[in-house]
DNA sequence: CTGTTAGCGCTTTCAT
DNA sequence: ATGAAAGCGCTAACAG
């Protein structure tokens, strides 16, 4: 029973010989380990929860990636749940997740509350921030800048000598998606001394078809834009087929920049021009920083961020 | 202890005020119910393993949606593990999956084996293949028609005139999205009376690029194809933009139509034409059938094949 | 309706 | 280097 532990545990203490007879009866026997039992005894399942907003967008799909080919190679596996950022659903799964005695948990939602808090200090497994904010700074991290990526964004735009551009948000109420790059947006403006104008933002839902009406409207307006900045993607690609469907041109007429360079950038005409949002890399950084936690090693900088860049295609004037 | 197992898990043999006085008492010490060792006991753990290809895969990350979206609603969380449709990886996994043991399992790979079949059957839970085909027919699976749906699909091109049709492939050792739709390709053509021609299809890799590439390997061509049928959306927005980039028309000069119908299809100009494959609902029918087959009621049918249905948007001449 | 008693299949001391 | 024994925290008979 032990021996049989120590061998299927790779423990040094077996003689080779015995080794190799309990290996043969393993395989005889067809017999496979109760990771179940193992964990109840061991208190350690190898395994770690993710709450994710939602694995059908690409983005966050990208992250998942990230996230479980690092859990692989340090031996993991993930339980996922989706909470589409809802409050109630986020800490309803942290909840079950830490039922479930996960090793350690890694959370990407919206808000980081007062209640997701008391639900992380409830447990007492390494949790770490994955593309979410948090305020507060006290639980580790990994993620960019948001409000700097949407800043170097507009400010490109400004830079090419543009002076009327709108903005298609998210909502506000998400504060890395929505309310920094929103900040971003307006803090270029500002430093370039421009106004703000509340006509030329629009919140989207992230969607494609957010991004077509919220050009709809913007090409409507006494005086348009001749850049937009688009928190997302998604809803500048919707952007530039909203344009190119009403008879303008892009950039020509109206440019459109982005933040998140998903691989969705180079599927349209023109290529989007794109902040990159390194997805790949957050969710592996930040599996990779949350193995670290779990091996209680200790690590120098527990919130992360990591670098954001243009990337210059062709739905900017003049670049 | 007996009791406090009892209010915990809902049995009505409590008194009601008992009852409360154990709620009182878990949330004064802030007890939470260990599911490892409630899983060791009751040999549940009310979680259900799946193996996919690739979340990051728009399609595959739909199905994921779905699955973990009915998942949910019976109180199953999913351990997520991609594989690639290696068969080594998959292989492996499926035996960690087993050893955590998991309640039931969801398979969408490549190619089902012997190997996997053997892997399959020391299970003693069950499983079922999604979106996945499965030439035995023992396991339980649900999927569309695949070598009908790019029949469908190839037939739409024929009755719109074209007699020059290319195909972009997936690889042939694909059997669903590969070898199915390549049948089917040639099984329209056949039935069409139009010869086959060698020259006119393409091994792509499902990725956009690889569209690209083979649309200016038709363009290049002596003859060129009038219309193109792309195994997947990706390749066929590829293929569009390719067209496009070459100084063609779509679908003036050339069509195209693809199998999938994902969100992307309607992010591209002209919007794709496409034969719909339901991946959420894949996702989600599965899981149901899964649920049903955890909970040992019998089920009428175990072999399920989804409808799909032609979309007709603007990437054809004619329609 | 509630308490007692065995396990569930492992890991982990502790002996040997 | 190996075996014996005691749990891990729960569920599931079984009494009462």
């Amino acid at each position: 029973m032990a021996t049989v532990s120590r061998v299927v545990n790779n423990n040094p203490n077996v003689k080779p010989a015995t080794r190799k007879k309990v290996y043969e009866a393993i395989e005889r026997l067809g017999y496979r380990p109760n990771a179940v039992a193992r964990g109840l005894a061991s208190k350690k399942t190898t395994t770690v929860g993710v709450v994710i907003p939602d694995i059908s967008n690409a983005i966050f799909a990208e992250v998942a990636r990230g996230i479980e080919d690092i859990a692989n190679m340090y031996h993991y596996n993930i339980i996922l749940c989706n909470a589409d950022k809802k409050k109630d659903k986020e800490i309803r799964v942290i909840n079950t997740l830490l039922e479930k005695q996960v090793d350690g948990l890694l959370f990407m939602g919206g808000a980081v509350t007062e209640e997701h808090m008391q639900a992380f200090k409830t447990a007492n497994v390494p949790i770490v921030l994955c593309a979410t904010s948090d305020e507060s700074g006290q639980i580790p991290s990994v993620d960019i800048n948001h409000e700097e990526a949407a800043y170097d964004a507009v400010k490109s735009l400004l830079d090419q000598g543009h002076t009327r551009v709108a903005m298609i948000s998210g909502t506000l109420q998400d504060p890395s998606l929505g309310y920094a790059r929103y900040q971003g947006y307006k803090r270029a403006l500002e430093t370039a001394g421009i106004a703000y104008d509340d006509t030329l933002v629009r919140i989207g839902n992230y969607r494609y078809e957010s991004g077509t009406d919220a050009v709809n409207y913007f090409i409507g307006l006494d005086s348009r834009p001749t850049a937009i900045f688009s928190a997302t993607d998604e809803m500048a690609i919707g952007a530039i087929h909203g344009i190119q469907d009403a008879g303008l041109k892009v950039p020509a007429d109206i440019s459109v920049i982005s933040v998140d360079n998903s691989r969705m950038a180079s599927m349209v005409r023109p290529q989007l021009t794109a902040v990159a949002q390194p997805m790949y890399d957050i969710g592996a950084v930040s599996m990779r920083l949350l193995t670290k936690l779990m091996k209680k090693e200790n690590v120098d900088h527990s919130k992360v961020v990591l670098p954001h860049e243009l990337v210059v295609r062709q739905s900017v004037r003049g670049q």
